[in-house]
DNA sequence: ACTATTAGTTGATCTTTGCAACCAATTTAC
DNA sequence: GTAAATTGGTTGCAAAGATCAACTAATAGT
């Protein structure tokens, strides 16, 4: 199975295709957060629990990439940063109202383009798709999946 | 159907998996090249007609960006830039000895690292994961794969 | 011939990323 | 209980990647 020599080129492609629509979509409505951010946000509200460790370890990015972007969203106001009563090394990432209503606006983007790029998928095909998707990641050693924060959990 | 949510974050995650095992493997054999150059010198070895201009298309990135890695690749000797002898705007990119030699090297790096993250998914399940890629790519408007980059045709 | 288009290049600028050093709080090891 | 190691977070800096606009040179369209 000569699969090698382009999975990193199919999946960038495809990511960039993802990624292309939605930051012109995203122009277009004027909202001034990254795919990135959208992302954080998104973890954020599946799980309220993670710190910033936990999100760079689901990210698989240095820490301190996540407290820069976390820094954006606290200056949008759209996250609070909270040190934590047990432990004060740790802080508590809380979505504000205003975080929570620019998520749902930017999900609802997210659920419109990829509707768009799911077209003529079978319901089978994106389910073998997302677990190969998932078996790449396990096996590559990312951290199983605390949160459940896969697919198929949106309202 | 709510796969919406989430296939920025998988596609993303699963590729930065990728790239970090191949950034680490290409550090551990001192490859001084980053992953998008390999990808530049894969598809210019699987279709030596490409110019920039259907770089950039493929990759979907700006000609400028195309430019610049290029001429990474030309002050180590990888490929050559020569002007097109029928049209003087176009410019013929071909590898060197040095660049293909470089070029297995990756590929083998590239091999192994799929070979591990692909483990425990059947050819079938393979199969639909790379057809949903190609069918969210066309779904996106990227050009028809003129040269047959797939995933199967490497030697 | 004049205009528009195309391939490529450059410059300025910005974001993203990675690495190392660092602080402060907490654990651990003795 | 205290010293040492670890952990979560932060900062500075430099490298890499990306964007946008302006520009050249060659070609195509009319």
């Amino acid at each position: 199975m000569e699969s090698s020599k382009l999975l990193g080129y199919m999946l960038g492609l495809t990511l960039r295709v993802f990624k292309n629509q939605m930051v012109s979509e995203f122009k277009e409505r004027e909202i001034e957060l990254t795919i990135e951010q959208f992302v954080i946000l998104s973890l954020l509200n599946s799980n309220c629990d993670l710190i910033q460790r936990d999100l760079a370890s689901q990210l698989q990015k240095d820490k301190s990439i996540i407290v820069r972007q976390i820094n954006c969203l606290l200056e949008s106001q759209y996250v609070v940063r909270l040190t934590n009563k047990d432990d004060k090394r740790v802080k508590n990432l809380i979505l504000t109202k205003k975080g929570f209503e620019k998520l749902n606006q930017m999900k609802e983007i997210a659920s419109e383009v990829s509707r768009k790029l799911l077209t003529g998928i079978s319901e089978n095909e994106l389910e073998i798709f997302q677990n190969v998707l998932l078996k790449i990641q396990e096996n590559g050693g990312v951290e199983e999946d605390i949160f459940n924060c896969g697919f198929n959990q949106l309202k």
